[in-house]
DNA sequence: TCTATTTGTCTATATCAATAGACAAATTTT
DNA sequence: AAAATTTGTCTATTGATATAGACAAATAGA
């Protein structure tokens, strides 16, 4: 029964060296076929540390999204299965995971009237430097964060939309208010890169770990762009389908 | 002047996030023409930490090798040449480094007598289980760890070695007492891998770093074996030479 | 139902990590 | 020679990390 390769006054907390090894342990037969870790005692006897060090560690991925423990019961490896964000012509925020969660909400974290900058001018058609609404909203999907947007608006053209969105908690009901029964998703860009310090604070990621970036901007019937977004996701709870064509049925 | 993203209580000392930081940006800008290091205030500025804390980061790396500090002057980067160990029929594990350094020594860290295990006993061509005698030996140049070896030789044929060994503090030294004029490597073979915990430990390399492992074997002019070691190199400071033919002359 | 197992919470203590400030010692610049 | 710069050392304080032990609360199994 070997330490596992701890090492002490590196720099590197025991918890964050344990988290780490349990995560990337996970396939290593350390889960039974129920996904149940060993006990905490266990655990703490194998890698030769304090069992409340195990449950700093456990406590860490649990934040993360990747165990659950249950008082009584045992630590689980949760549903590891990802959600499938669609990207298409129809691609509507608040309703992008549809029916693959029970208890999903979009909320408002921040707003403010800004400047736009360049690339949310151009992106847009308007001047830069002429004014612009930026909406902050994060979604959550069964209590974990599944993804985090930055949206601008014009804000001569929807100047109550932040007004809207609290009382319908939807932008497409809110655009739907202001007479714009339809929308289309023009273009999506995306990326990849690591979590910054902002994404593992709003997403409840450790660091290093991925998230997805997309750069979108939707467009009324008439082609006249409405709004501008990057939205950033989880790269290990969500991925995206692009749907290129529609069915013909 | 950001702080580099730098990120606290994740479970990783700012220390070592800064040293690994400077590690990775010695190319990138940081150092000037003459190899030195902006000072320690600069630095804590620059990171956004105390300057106690950038202290911790330039002493692991100078602990490391990476660094060296000179008071009232400034912090510089080491000599990053690294040294050459030649591999040939007439390697000495004592004068290997020839020239290339001015200080160099090799200290004898341990020794035990054991029953072989069944891979030193093979190449011993002895029985597996006859006793045999274990040198732990370090190498250091210029004040800084560059080998760690363990060596084997018979208990029955060598028993005195050990005693040689400290009163010539030479393996060459103590086989020719022994009337072994003169031996030559037979085989050399060599890995690569992460260092482990012993590694860093006596090695003074940080987790992450790799090291170089010869395992080699040393036969008198008869072609008997006399001396079976496992030699570990920090990679980072030792490149092996193989000499595969000699230059006749 | 009773018992054993397992996670959750609490107190206490020691060491490491980080900040803050002051001053000494060596070096470089003026 | 004097001043400025830079590393080295010291004391003190705060919070994070890790250990230790005890017991509560929930769950599972006999």
């Amino acid at each position: 029964m070997q330490r596992a390769g701890l090492q002490r006054g590196v720099g590197v907390a025991l918890w964050r060296q344990i988290a780490d090894g349990i995560r990337s342990g996970l396939t290593n037969g350390l889960v039974d076929d129920n996904g149940r870790l060993p006990p905490e005692s266990e655990l703490a006897e194998r890698f030769g540390v304090n069992r409340h060090t195990v449950r700093a560690a456990i406590s860490a991925l649990a934040h993360e999204g990747v165990l659950h423990s249950v008082q009584g019961s045992g630590t689980f490896v949760r549903r590891r299965k990802r959600l499938v964000y669609p990207i298409g012509a129809r691609t509507r925020f608040s309703s992008g995971f549809g029916r693959q969660t029970r208890d999903r909400q979009t909320e408002l974290l921040d707003h403010a009237r800004e400047a736009a900058a360049s690339e949310v001018a151009e992106a847009l058609g308007i001047k830069a430097g002429e004014e612009v609404l930026r909406l902050e909203m994060r979604g959550i999907a069964d209590g974990l964060p599944v993804s985090r947007a930055t949206s601008w608006f014009s804000a001569e053209r929807f100047p109550k939309i932040v007004d809207l969105y609290l009382e319908t908690k939807s932008i497409t009901a809110s655009l739907a208010r202001l007479g714009i029964e339809d929308y289309l998703r023009a273009s999506t860009g995306v990326e990849a890169r690591h979590a910054d310090e902002a994404d593992t604070d709003e997403l409840q990621l450790s660091p290093g770990a991925i998230v997805i970036v997309t750069r979108a901007l939707n467009v009324d019937p008439d082609g006249v762009p409405i709004q501008f977004s990057f939205t950033r996701f989880p790269a290990d709870r969500v991925e995206l389908t692009i749907e290129t064509a529609r069915p013909t049925r």
